[in-house]
DNA sequence: CCGCCCGTTTTGAGCGGTCAAACGGCGGTC
DNA sequence: GACCGCCGTTTGACCGCTCAAAACGGGCGG
């Protein structure tokens, strides 16, 4: 079935149509600089040889890789939604005839190494550490890339994308103060300072804004069920325990819900919980689990935007959808639809 | 800080170093045939001018493109363990200087393009469907390849790998029964006649091994936690009820673990329940599921030693390792630990 | 009838490497 | 001293494509 000495090269396909190859050359990138006739006559030996442009041949003739690096995460927080952003995030580059290369290397040693070789075009950083050193790197050599998440308070080298977690925790607190809540617990992650700060800080906004107290607020010790449930206990200890708990992730959320439960107190009814991501546990959870889906399909496409466009340093923020369930069965107002449309 | 004009060439490094491009060229490619004086004269060369040769360059010279092809399966079953897959597969091929290539479509045409285009030497078919038709197009164009699950009952063309089933079922029902189980039921997926054949003829091997009727049947309408409920609501329905369920996945297992709850029966006590693939979910339930761990290292590992020994048709199992935890308490046996060591 | 212009096609060079053959200097053999 | 083989190095050609400049040929105005 093969082709025998493999497929087609331009030479054959030019002898075939009895032009020159640069003739070949031009059907497929200038057709407009060739006769009518001609180009059909190509076109047809295209066609009977089954011919594709070798793509390192032209990717080198064009100083380019046709290559996007993508570090993959090693998965340290089961966080369901990456692979769906890195599966839309090939189907954006593909439209524009790239794709994306994969690696594992963490240093920025590997980045520089895979720029000298000529490897990638550009790169996506996914899995941001708190000020990444690769950014940085990056912006100096004039690698194109784009950052999916923010790492660098203040200025941030580079366009990136992210979701806003303010606005949608702003909001989670109006849903559950509509439910009647009036003492909202926020449910964090010690030592990853900066990466859920907006989100306590749009918590924060949103009981200021109603006059609700907000020092209901409890650090979780890992991205764990079991760590939310230590975080919930500490929360139920005091005095006057909270009627709603907002978790920066679902396995917190689970933790917490299953803390409720254990304390004989009802899940949605006696407390509200909410978690993030909209991962395949918050379906798990009897009555379900009320959690913020992630807009992973406009952080792909607006990605690659920044990217292309290459404006500068700009920095996009994406409203989260949040999706009701059992455990915190809030009312999605026409804002909620409007700004987390996309999900 | 970029270098002026880019990465050095090997012309560059020859023009440093006093010698010809092709004294550079086999300083790095077969550095016996070189004078160790001039090797180290060039090698300073290189580190000086940062020298790393233009991968697409190489490859167009060796008719190769260093690149191996993998479709991004669209996530339709959180099947939390491709992403380790990817991950690990990554690593694997990075071993040996090549990086994995993404891509989305999933006709056998987008094979047969990229074929045509030489964007990749090999693929890894990861989401294999039943009578998968890219296998057979691959192993009659010549292109290498290697899949990740048996598709082709009979005589499968190509290498593969994938998950000893059988095995480790007959094993699970042996470690039920050392727990004083003697009915066991089994839980598959109706609709994909063939995926888990292999696990369900393991249980009713392993339960006529020990003269243990295995009538216990009942198939799941999808993937989900709610299927899994209704399925075993089916199983509780009959005369004798089974006293531990096998399912073949941690979302079925979840509701059939859900289920033995909400009829009264308390779950790893009254009824022993066992999952597969070890997801996050399995720590979510109240007690810890115990489940099946796939050993996706090896998986990778597998896949890229048969990828490039290519001897024909081979096909390797892999023993999974029970994770034993409350749903199911059993205890490991020496065997256990032996087959499934490699997690 | 000639020269010019324009649309079309071809030729040459180069992208940055590698392979294969040619080359030159050296010591050993007859 | 001529010849040989060997080692280390260089030169030429090529991988398959694109860009730029040159060549071609027909229509047209002078």
């Amino acid at each position: 079935m093969a082709r025998p000495g493999g497929p087609a090269t331009i030479r054959q396909v030019a002898l075939h149509a009895g032009v020159s190859r640069q003739t070949v050359s031009n059907v497929l990138n200038a057709p407009h600089r060739v006769d009518p006739v001609t180009r059909e006559r190509v076109g047809t030996a295209i066609e009977a040889l089954g011919y594709r442009p070798n793509r390192n041949a032209r990717n080198l003739a064009a100083r380019r890789a046709g290559l996007i690096g993508y570090r993959v995460p090693v998965q340290d927080t089961p966080n369901s939604f990456m692979d769906r952003f890195l599966h839309l995030l090939t189907a954006e580059f593909e439209r524009s005839g790239r794709h994306v290369m994969l690696f594992t290397g963490a240093g920025v040693d590997v980045y520089a190494d895979l720029v000298a070789q000529r490897a990638v075009d550009a790169f996506v950083l996914a899995d941001t550490v708190e000020h990444d050193p690769r950014h940085r790197w990056l912006a100096d050599h004039d690698v194109p890339f784009v950052s999916f998440g923010r790492t660098w308070s203040g200025c941030q080298p580079g366009p990136w994308v992210d979701l806003d977690g303010a606005a949608v925790c702003h909001r989670l607190v109006d849903r559950l103060h509509d439910l009647g809540r009036s003492r909202i617990a926020f449910v964090g992650r010690r030592g990853v300072p900066g990466r859920f700060l907006d989100r306590l800080r749009g918590w924060k906004a949103g009981c200021t804004a109603l006059d609700l107290p907000s020092d209901r607020l409890a650090f979780a010790e890992a991205d764990t069920v079991e760590a939310g449930g230590a975080a919930m206990r500490d929360l139920l200890d005091s005095e006057v325990p909270p009627d709603a708990v907002i978790a920066v992730s679902d396995p917190l959320a689970v933790g917490v819900h299953r803390e409720v439960r254990r304390q004989g107190l009802r899940p949605g009814t006696d407390v509200a919980v909410t978690g993030f991501d909209d991962s395949p546990m918050a379906s798990v959870v009897d009555g379900g689990l009320t959690s913020v889906r992630q807009p992973v399909e406009r952080f792909a496409r607006t990605a690659v935007d920044l990217l292309d466009s290459a404006n500068g340093d700009r920095g996009v923020l994406l409203p989260g959808r949040i999706v009701s369930r059992g455990s915190a069965p809030v009312r999605l107002t026409e804002q909620d639809v409007n700004e987390g449309e996309s999900g």
